[in-house]
DNA sequence: CGCTAATATTTGCATTTGCAAATAACCTGC
DNA sequence: GCAGGTTATTTGCAAATGCAAATATTAGCG
């Protein structure tokens, strides 16, 4: 398993690595997070590819299954997929009966969303497995350490919110 | 901002949500990674579009600016990408001589890649950037705290390793 | 040594992606 | 009740992506 430990300090007896500009990757922030959900995002999708669900699929099936029906912008804040991608993501799952697609009531524009019988039992047929997954994903915290984890990367997520959308 | 706080008990007073499947997405780990990582992502490649260097191209320019060079493969473990979408993207960074690509001495299937002069200028003119990102991120995490969440995530990284490859 | 299995990278190919422009439906002030 | 500006979604299009197959090279074994 690569070595890459602590290093990265202001250059000592070890030679330098060739070019070194010096940055210490393995304490960054947004390499920690991106490669911690490049994981749980590819393993995850391996484990529900047999249901023939793919990951983004499952990501609209937990967000409706959560929230219930929505609207197609609101599903993409949900599952941080862009709307455009999601509009036509959306097209496949409502040709596969896992999605129901119909006009807003109050507002003509919107979309409204919604698990159909199908995809509702999809999403219960998943769902135990995500659990499973987000249990091997924490195992070893304790259920402190856990909702601290959880915490904290709202913390994240509200501080970038904050910034020039 | 959207509402989406606690709900998800086990129902009560308020109707269900129509569809009625029940998740707590709220707090689903993955999910917060997730959203936290696309957040870090996108905020991250609108800062550096400017210099014309994608998000990809600096995790590349980022992973070769702290580990030095290296082959392929561990670039490919290094930013979390395809090895064959990362040969391509390769390509394209040595075309514009960000990168330097040789053989390896000791094993001539493998490739040497190495920052070029110019990719090092590229690589510190975006680490202070970087850096500044981080602290935003972390605003209002104290020292013990941000390194409770890098160790965290080294976790949640080391326990998925140990699944089927 | 010669041959088969393993490893490192590249390439073929069909999809998915995301930005930007187009479309459709509201909403506001007049 | 309508021009002009917003909001919601879709679509055009040029990449980017990732799986699987091809290539190139090394390693192991008899």
């Amino acid at each position: 398993m690569s070595a890459a430990s602590g290093s990265a300090r202001k250059r000592r007896g070890a030679a330098p690595p060739d070019t070194g500009v010096g940055f210490d990757l393995a304490g960054f922030l947004p390499y920690l997070i991106n490669r911690a959900g490049v994981r749980l995002a590819t393993a995850f999708a391996r484990e529900i590819a047999p249901l023939d669900v793919t990951l983004q699929e499952w990501r609209v099936l937990a967000a409706l299954a959560a929230d219930g029906p929505q609207r197609l912008s609101d599903l993409a804040g949900l599952t941080s997929i862009d709307i455009s991608t999601l509009s036509r993501l959306v097209d496949r799952m409502v040709a596969r009966d896992l999605v129901a697609r119909g006009r807003s009531d109050g507002d003509r524009r919107a979309v409204r969303l919604a698990l159909s019988a199908k995809g509702g039992r999809a999403a219960r047929s998943i769902i135990p497995l995500a659990h499973h997954y987000e249990r091997t994903a924490l195992a070893g915290f304790d259920a402190a350490e856990a909702e601290a984890l959880r915490a904290m990367l709202r913390r994240v997520y509200m501080n970038l919110d904050a910034l020039p959308r």
